[in-house]
DNA sequence: ACTCGTCAATACATGAGTGTATGGTACTAA
DNA sequence: TTAGTACCATACACTCATGTATTGACGAGT
């Protein structure tokens, strides 16, 4: 194997390397003994340990979300689309997005580009929501929380499959798209404008 | 104030710690010298880091739900429960919860607990939800889908008031109370049966 | 053949944090 | 009063990681 390397490899290392054994292992020693060079190598490619994690966190808001989103609009109608996203979503587990949300909590950059991230996500399901004929406001609220589900699907490293995939993917687009009408008598209506502090 | 701790001063101001800065500033020289003390009093009272960490995390599993499924019993009917508790989970973000989840994603023990807190939280929405009359297998998914959603919006650190916070809360009632029968037609049926790899 | 740019090794100074050993203080009980 | 117990300070040896400086290797263009 090649002994030169350029920046882009040590990036596209620390993602995997991120992905594998989270924050903690994206440092300048560490990183350079796994890839089989000495941090001369680090240092002449990035200036210090902060900018070099700003660009590796900007490579994974760059490429995180598009690839999926770009794909995802060859499947024809929003309905059909919103089914493959949610399957595909809740079907594996996604280390690196645990890996960093975790890191968010440590690392202000991060913490933003998982803001734009997210925002960007609730959007277009959002988006496939209201294409799929449900009413703006609704849409909105619903994205959200098909998004949040999902984040905490993701959360707790939950991977679902056969049965359970379906019957969650079912229920997902019944929040989704359903019409809101359904057995409002059974709903504890009344209490449901009381505010909280 | 005083100058003596305990043991239990220290795994208190850890909590405290925690919610503040994070669990990088679990450590026992920072700790001291915040206390006011040395790391000689640290040492006294745990044989090192690790046995310290793992107290906190115990403590915090001890105590993070119970309070509240407690308090909780006293509101009479599963659904009103129910809205309780969603309000209050969705009003305020919880720091504390984001923490230790992150914590959770380096160390072995916390993520143990973390997985614990999960399954009591959800079993208990589950219970909820049979309470008020959904069908048992139908209320483990939903049980499940309500409380992803509170760890995705306590993971994206919402915390929502006035208007949205009603709308949410009643289109979290409608997930899990709603009877599954409404318009079935609408949804993309046919391919609820594939399978992913 | 030479030299320039690119990439890497080595050596050094520095800092933050751990864990241990040992001694000190202060309350408590007989 | 004296001894013991519980808590804390200080000093030390050690590890891991950072960042900087200096030098080395090597291919490409002229």
């Amino acid at each position: 194997m090649d002994k030169r390397l350029t920046a882009r490899d040590w990036i596209d290392f620390a993602l995997a390397t991120l992905a594998r054994e989270g924050f903690d292992a994206l440092k300048a020693d560490l990183l350079a003994r796994k890839l089989g060079v000495s941090r001369g190598s680090f240092y002449w490619h990035f200036s210090d340990l902060g900018q070099f994690h700003g660009r590796v966190i900007e490579h994974w808001r760059e490429t995180a979300t598009e690839a999926i989103i770009a794909d995802l609009e060859s499947y024809g109608a929003a309905v059909a689309r919103l089914e493959v996203l949610l399957r595909r979503a809740f079907a594996h587990s996604a280390v690196l997005e645990v890996r960093m949300r975790a890191w968010a909590d440590h690392n202000a950059e991060a913490a933003r580009a998982l803001a734009a991230i997210d925002r960007r996500r609730r959007d277009y399901i959002e988006r496939l929501l209201i294409e799929a004929g449900i009413a703006a406001p609704l849409a909105a609220t619903r994205a959200q929380l098909l998004y949040w589900a999902y984040l905490g699907a993701a959360l707790s490293r939950s991977k679902l499959g056969g049965d359970r995939l379906d019957r969650t993917v079912a229920e997902l687009m019944l929040i989704g798209l359903g019409d809101g009408a359904r057995s409002p008598s059974r709903l504890a209506v009344p209490s449901q404008r009381r505010r909280l502090g």
